[in-house]
DNA sequence: CGGAGGATTGAAGGCTATCAAAGTCCGTGG
DNA sequence: CCACGGACTTTGATAGCCTTCAATCCTCCG
């Protein structure tokens, strides 16, 4: 049965900060969901849209054109919030990257909550803006830095986010962590080719900046380096 | 003596909903402010920091490398809401693109403000979610699209903006506009060159998609020529 | 009229995509 | 245990889009 109460997002996600009323009020509404690698997770259900706090996993949000080119757009870790209240709804779908459990709500249930309870709108904000800052530097990689840029900017921000995800306060940039991306999403998160991503780390390997003990295993060796080629 | 009676962005603005004494209360600690053309919004004041809502005119956010390459990340109309409440800074600078009006607070003033009144926060917050929607799908754009895509895409926008200006409600996308942009900014939004923006507008206009009466006019003679270009 | 900044046009080159093939990893089944 | 198959990745050759570099042309104002 899924419960607040033994939630490991439980203070960190947006919940965080609701007195217990107030937790068994949105328990009552929200269920928990398993979707493993690969999946969609379904944004339909029972007629309405959803909204989504993450517990566990990793989750792309992707936008694609008619003919089939992907640009993921956006990143979702435990605790992220995910799904778009009030309104309007964005057509980014949602994918697994590995296998996740998240929290879901009907739309409507969790705008009605949200308007009732201003600390957690207070928490939704916070989150939504930070979320903007991030698009936002994203943008400037995408529209104007160059291959081997993208790479070593992706990797230091990779080795800054999945340091996070441990319980206990990491200490600073993980030095070597498993990618939860193929190559091909790389090229995605990029706007890249699948080429040209593997092209670059081949380079960083070579020139001892990286190692590749595995295909998803990345170890930076020279960090350094990869600041300055993050431009 | 500026005041929010008279204001014009009134209705639109986040401010819209408040009543009439804490309309008072938010006049007394903002004021207003002009910004000719090309100048930057300073953001530090009184070593506070500052958030600003948009009378009137048009700003670019801005972000830079120290290589001075540029990229826009995002363009604020009127009564949009600039600035960073709540916690971190964020890097993009404001520059006025268009002699502006902004009406500015003290960051420390509006978040104080802001949290007492969450009728002002959700209107924030569905702004917010807005703008966050409609920067993944500029990421989609410049991950992925080619420079015809991009500057029928631009076009097709800008003439959706535009139209928004106006006070009565508007009948569907303009036709012809004023741009608020010189071809480098144009190039900034887009992750071009100024020379292939001036090239793709050029070729649009020899195929009879668009006329360019003047270096800022544009003339969309054949909407649906855009729209499949766009991709 | 003349100057200056912005815009357009042209030629050449480089970076990344595209096309193609070989290599690697891993799970499955013999 | 090893062979096999398939997906993913790497590597190579080529092509093309966009940038870069450079010169000319507007257009607006003093």
């Amino acid at each position: 049965m899924s419960s607040c109460e033994t939630c490991v997002v439980r203070n960190r996600a947006i919940c965080s900060g609701l007195d217990n009323k107030e937790i068994t009020a949105l328990n009552s509404m929200g269920r928990r969901r398993s979707v493993s690698a690969g999946e969609p997770l379904i944004w339909e259900d029972d007629d309405s849209l959803l909204v989504a706090n993450v517990i566990d996993g990793v989750l792309k949000l992707v936008t694609s054109t008619e003919d089939g080119r992907e640009q993921i757009v956006g990143v979702a870790y435990p605790s992220d919030f995910i799904g778009r209240p009030f309104g309007q709804t964005s057509r980014a779908s949602v994918v697994a990257l590995t296998d996740a459990r998240v929290c879901v709500f009907a739309r409507n249930d969790f705008d009605r909550f949200a308007r009732e309870h201003p600390e957690l709108e207070h928490k939704l904000l916070e989150r939504t803006l930070s979320e903007l800052d991030r698009t936002r530097s994203w943008m400037m990689l995408l529209g104007r830095k160059t291959a081997p840029e993208k790479i070593a900017t992706f990797l230091l921000e990779m080795s800054e986010r999945l340091a996070e995800t441990g319980c206990q306060p990491s200490f600073g940039p993980a030095r070597r962590f498993s990618l939860p991306f193929s190559r091909q999403q790389v090229a995605d998160v990029l706007g890249l080719t699948i080429e040209t991503v593997s092209r670059q780390f081949t380079k960083l390997k070579n020139d001892g900046v990286i190692e590749l003990p595995s295909r998803r295993e990345v170890e930076i060796v020279n960090r350094g380096a990869l600041l300055a080629l993050a431009g």
